[in-house]
RNA sequence: GCGCCCGUAGCUCAACGGAUAGAGCAACUGGUUUCUACCCAGUAGGUUGGGGGUUCGAUUCCCUCCGGGCGCACCA
């Protein structure tokens, strides 16, 4: 019996004594089924008999009585206690809770999966890094957090497209070009472009392969070297990304709103809501009817749309394309543009509380020599994502990175997270998944054919063994949770005490005959549940993009 | 000044409004003849920043104060 059944079960029982009038209630809310913190709870509890008492007229606990008395009939449930002010606590059957491992086997990478949100049409936005210059730090925990959500929501159902806007127009992708042109020319870079390493790199690249650029007037050279360098710039995220396993279903760069005609059709969209007025010869949006703390420009006096026109162009073109729900991920840095997105949404004549959904980042911060290292794209000292993957592999970076709530400031300690073994989860949640797969080879090179022979779930009695079943148990409710919440965290976090549960059944519980002992249906039975832990902590691990190592 | 986020063990951080607030690291005590010790079992460590409120019940929701981070362009 799996917790969605044991909650099925309860509401039938819920509604047999509603409709004998036992008890009195109009609606019956969710019923929740949680796994105990403590042991003595049993295997499953439920809240379920406070939620109803009030609504009912009637003591928690006498309505938790009457819920006893209905469901003690049911096969699976061998126990159930009524706890504190009215929690029931149940414990199945050993064979009950085992039969889970089977279920899991025969779903295999379904497992976890659900139609929670089915029919949704998602977007999800994140990283939008100006292509003038590397990703760094912060992008990288946007690049692993936004893929894990938009995994976790497509494991829920819904239909997922990860969407990168690409701010390919306006002043700073100008002082890109005059940057790259100044280190071409030898000249010095000016103090508000950009000084990294990277843009002399790109020079003596765009030099090499067009010799001829230098023969230009300095205007046009500009130009030349902020094309040629913009699109090798876009070229080196992308590669990055695609190395980083986040790979994203649509790039929509702003020149192209601007080309196709989508930034007039924006402004038609909004004029026709009434939300666009004049001002001192500039065209603006009066999103202060909306929440915003000031009105914003559209279209300055001179005539030249703003940034902010494009955004808005781009949330009506987003939406055009069937996006019901659009999810931007930005960094704490810019948490001023909330009011103002939300405000967008609603002067299109959308629901902001639907359509729109922000989620804020805050910064990453990094230590080394116990020293803050300061993050500036501009100054060129940075921390690049190819930086933070050699360090670290790709697996540890991306784990680390989804590991905490992203409204959290993150410090990480790169010696610490250079030292590969300490504070590093990941390798105690692969190393679960490594170890498991070295019993089950054992299994094969003796012999043992555990897929095929009978599986007998009722011998797995010992406490480490329920345990493990517990946790099993909880992972479709823990992937649906970080969907609906947006936290993929939830499921590295479940991963780890999962991992812990399997290596403390492995110490305690034997799975292999020792020497020439007969193969009985212990055995099988914990092959089985080893099958079925492995297969879970894969299907987590592909959650986050992390790999699941056979061997370590 | 206005606004958003954060404050939990020595450190880094968890905890659908639920039961005795949990992990890892650091400290201490034990454990392996056999399937991966990158492991396991245990001890110690807390007025959840302070104070009010809401309710059967608050780390979680509301108010207020304190402390920290960030943002408030006809820049992008």
């Amino acid at each position: 019996m799996t917790p969605e059944e044991l909650s099925k079960t309860i509401k039938e029982s819920l509604e047999s004594l509603i409709a004998s009038q036992k008890l009195e209630v109009s609606v019956i809310p969710e019923i929740k089924i949680e796994r105990p913190k403590s042991k003595e709870h049993g295997d499953f509890s439920s809240n379920i008999a406070l939620m109803v008492a009030k609504p009912a007229g009637k003591n928690p606990r006498d309505v938790a009585q009457l819920l006893v008395d209905d469901l003690s009939k049911n096969p699976g449930i061998k126990k159930i206690e009524i706890a504190g002010p009215g929690f029931l606590n149940f414990t199945l059957d050993s064979a009950s809770l085992g039969e889970l491992a089977r279920t899991i086997i025969e779903q295999s990478d379904k497992y976890g999966h659900t139609d929670l949100l089915k029919g949704e049409t998602i977007n999800i936005e994140f990283i939008s890094a100006n292509p003038t210059g590397p990703l760094h730090l912060g992008h990288t925990r946007w690049a692993a957090v936004g893929d894990a959500i938009a995994r976790v929501l497509a494991a829920s159902g819904a239909k997922v497209i990860r969407e990168f806007y690409v701010n390919d127009r306006g002043s700073q992708l100008d002082k890109f070009g005059a940057s790259i042109c100044a280190a071409a020319n030898n000249e010095a870079i000016p103090e508000d472009g950009y000084h990294g390493a990277y843009v002399k790199e790109l020079a003596t690249e765009i030099v090499k392969e067009k010799p001829q650029i230098l023969k230009l007037s300095k205007s046009e050279q500009v130009i030349e070297f902020r094309e040629e360098g913009y699109k090798k710039q876009l070229k080196q995220q992308q590669n990055v990304l695609d190395d980083f396993r986040t790979h994203f279903d649509t790039w929509t760069s702003e020149r192209s709103l601007h080309s196709s005609g989508a930034v007039e059709k924006g402004l038609a969209v909004l004029k026709k809501h009434g939300h666009v007025f004049e001002l001192d010869g500039a065209t603006w949006l009066r999103t202060t009817d909306f929440g915003d703390d000031k009105d914003r420009v559209l279209i300055k006096a001179d005539g030249e749309f703003t940034y902010f026109a494009s955004d808005t162009a781009y949330y009506v073109d987003k939406r055009s394309r069937g996006n019901d729900v659009n999810i931007y991920l930005l960094g704490a840095d810019h948490h001023g543009y909330v009011n103002r997105l939300r405000a967008v949404a609603a002067c299109a004549g959308d629901n902001p509380d639907k359509n729109v959904e922000v989620l804020i980042g805050q910064l990453v911060k990094m230590l080394k020599n116990g020293q803050e290292v300061r993050l500036s794209k501009r100054a060129g000292n940075i921390i690049t994502l190819e930086d933070l993957v050699e360090e670290v592999g790709t697996d540890a970076a991306r784990y680390t990175l989804t590991r905490y709530p992203v409204d959290t400031p993150l410090t990480l300690e790169i010696d610490l997270l250079t030292s590969h073994t300490n504070d590093n989860p990941v390798f105690y949640v692969q190393y679960a998944h490594a170890r498991i797969s070295a019993v089950i080879r054992s299994a094969l090179e003796k012999g043992i054919d555990w897929q095929k022979s009978n599986f007998n779930p009722a011998v797995l009695t010992t406490q480490q063994e329920a345990e493990l079943l517990g946790a099993l148990s909880e992972f479709p409710r823990i992937v649906s949770s970080a969907a609906q919440l947006r936290e993929p965290h939830r499921v590295a976090r479940y991963l780890e005490e999962l991992a812990t549960a399997y290596h403390s059944f492995y110490s305690a519980c034997r799975v292999l005959p020792m020497n020439d002992d007969a193969v009985t249906d212990e055995t099988i039975a914990r092959l089985m549940l080893c099958a079925a832990t492995r297969q879970v902590i894969k299907n987590g691990l592909d959650l986050l993009g992390v790999s699941a190592p056979e061997k370590m």
